[in-house]
DNA sequence: TCCCCGCGCGCAAGAATCTTTCGTGATTTC
DNA sequence: GAAATCACGAAAGATTCTTGCGCGCGGGGA
């Protein structure tokens, strides 16, 4: 995984259109980015094979779902040395409702996207397991309206 | 859009699988779900129409493309009114940093995730743009420092 | 200057996949 | 109990994927 990849134009355009619609066929997408089939798949294998693309994902509609609560949480711990750090990292993992975390820095030390079937189930997490897991300070939680932008992960140059 | 769909086994195995990959063939597919190519096809073509299955998308490594800077900003405003709310809204989709916002409730109106190339970038848009942006009370920002956790959007069923 | 080499494109062909059509069986409805 | 509805799976044609190969362009080195 390199840290600087060397792209051209139409690397930069398969990336906007793959990012656009992830199932695109690859013939479809030659024809997007202005080259033949064959070249094209090569450098999309290229750009899979370099971890600059990471993967490939469906977007679901957690509403549909019946999944009515989309909701951020930021945390702030007590300790934040390495090793506490780590292992709350763990334990978000073992947390279905959290679907992304990250950790932040600034007034907090994490940050959860989670999803859940209703209010009463994310209100029992957020204080049976989240408020009440080792090391936690403080909760914040700030449940989801609607979503308002939703590009993909990556901005391109002009 | 139903609010509410009425999946079996079959179509959560589906999601389940096509969230974790979304360009995986049919037939790969149909093979993991248990039935043929083609009611698996129309599975996923009914999934796509009631729109449970919002889109596909390549999943990038921002790093790698150049984008050292990821962040959550919670924004709060002066002014709550709907009108208020679309126009800040409105002008979320107009800044290429912000790749994904939320409206939402608790001690901030807005959460936005965005995306820089590096972290002069970012204090700029933060300052120039988001804090003088008319009717922005509060901004708060999270530097990600790590990923720590990066599944699918919803979870799934036992 | 000329030659050689490496790189990436595009053509072509075989393999795999997609997509439609159609017949069958199970469940539901009247 | 009969008819209708629905979804599955087999089969076949169309499309796409994938590989191998030849070509042309551009960058050293003699």
């Amino acid at each position: 995984m390199p840290l600087k990849a060397d792209l051209d134009a139409i690397d930069w355009k398969i990336l906007r259109e793959l990012q656009n619609d992830g199932r695109m066929t690859n013939v479809e997408l030659s024809s997007r980015v202005g080259i033949s089939a064959p070249p094209c798949l090569r450098r999309v294998r290229r750009l899979e094979e370099t971890g600059i693309i990471r993967g490939y994902r469906a977007l679901l509609n957690a509403p549909a779902l019946g999944m009515d609560v989309v909701a951020f949480c930021l945390i702030g711990l007590h300790h934040q040395a390495d090793a506490e750090l780590k292992t709350f990292a763990e334990r978000t993992r073992g947390w279905p409702i959290v679907r992304d975390a990250w950790m932040v820095s600034g007034e907090s030390d994490f940050l959860l996207h989670c999803v859940a079937s209703d209010l009463g189930t994310f209100q029992t997490f957020v204080i049976e397991e989240l408020a009440s897991a080792p090391n936690v300070d403080t909760v914040r939680t700030a449940l989801t309206i609607r979503r308002v932008k939703d590009e993909g992960l990556v901005a391109f140059p002009a």
